[in-house]
DNA sequence: ATCAATGCAAAGTCTTTGCAATAGG
DNA sequence: CCTATTGCAAAGACTTTGCATTGAT
């Protein structure tokens, strides 16, 4: 059902949309986006953002990570499984490693779990810091 | 900066948003409230949903379930520390009971989580009986 | 020279708000 | 009676789409 490739065009929107993904580290919002891509280049339309967001997830380059009632974000596939924290104080959203494989057996009789996410929630290293001193 | 508790009226619009979602028992979207509710009281308005989902949030009857990037849903409160199972083919999300808390631990070095969330996904005991016989 | 990609503005969604009418206590 | 609550419609906030123009190849 899907048709020719498509061929892309390297932009310097398109550019600098990834490399303030890439530079993150972490799942950014389109809001997110557009403000540290627009650094790059001036007058960046959000319609530009989520097309370009829109067609990386086509092409496997982004995954979405969807926390808890916010707005989506999106951050760069393939770092493997992993989890995520969100700080309460100053809303960012980090990427965690490791795992807790056991969560699956939470699972009710009968249900078949097929993945998982766990997400804590608290206060990231900054913001911890800067309050208890 | 609370005022007065505000003095609430039994009508019955509220009174059939509130039997759904405790029929339910499973978190409901605001969609999936009104069209619940609405069998019982026809012509019920989305505001009028959205509205009393609010006061029942501030009276502490409901609690936010934030499942990933779907709408927001919403459980009757107080029944303790649980997570949610969501069901890919149905959509569906249902309660679970027990708790995993060593997630917590997978928190980076000089992060403070403060609680968790875990989801998982996969297939339902409907869904799941449906598929493979 | 093509046509993917952009920027702007219009169009959609979903949620919230304004207001006159309704109805609970 | 008094005013919380309702339903409708208008207003917002966020996302998507239409279209003429721009720019990568």
């Amino acid at each position: 059902m899907k048709g020719a490739p498509v061929q892309r065009r390297r932009t310097r929107q398109r550019a600098a949309i990834r490399a303030a993904l890439e530079a993150a580290r972490r799942p950014l919002s389109v809001a997110e986006i557009l403000e540290l891509a627009r650094r790059q280049v001036r007058g960046l339309g959000i319609a530009t953002v989520y097309r370009a967001v829109a067609a990386m997830l086509e092409e496997g380059f982004l995954t979405p990570v969807e926390i808890s009632g916010e707005a989506l974000r999106y951050e760069v596939a393939g770092r493997g499984h992993h989890h995520h924290f969100r700080c309460r104080r100053c809303g960012r959203v980090f990427e965690m490693e490791g795992c807790v494989p056991e969560v699956e057996l939470l699972a009710p009789p009968g249900f078949l779990p097929e993945c998982h996410e766990i997400l804590l929630s608290g206060l990231c290293r900054e913001c911890n810091k800067g309050l208890s001193r």
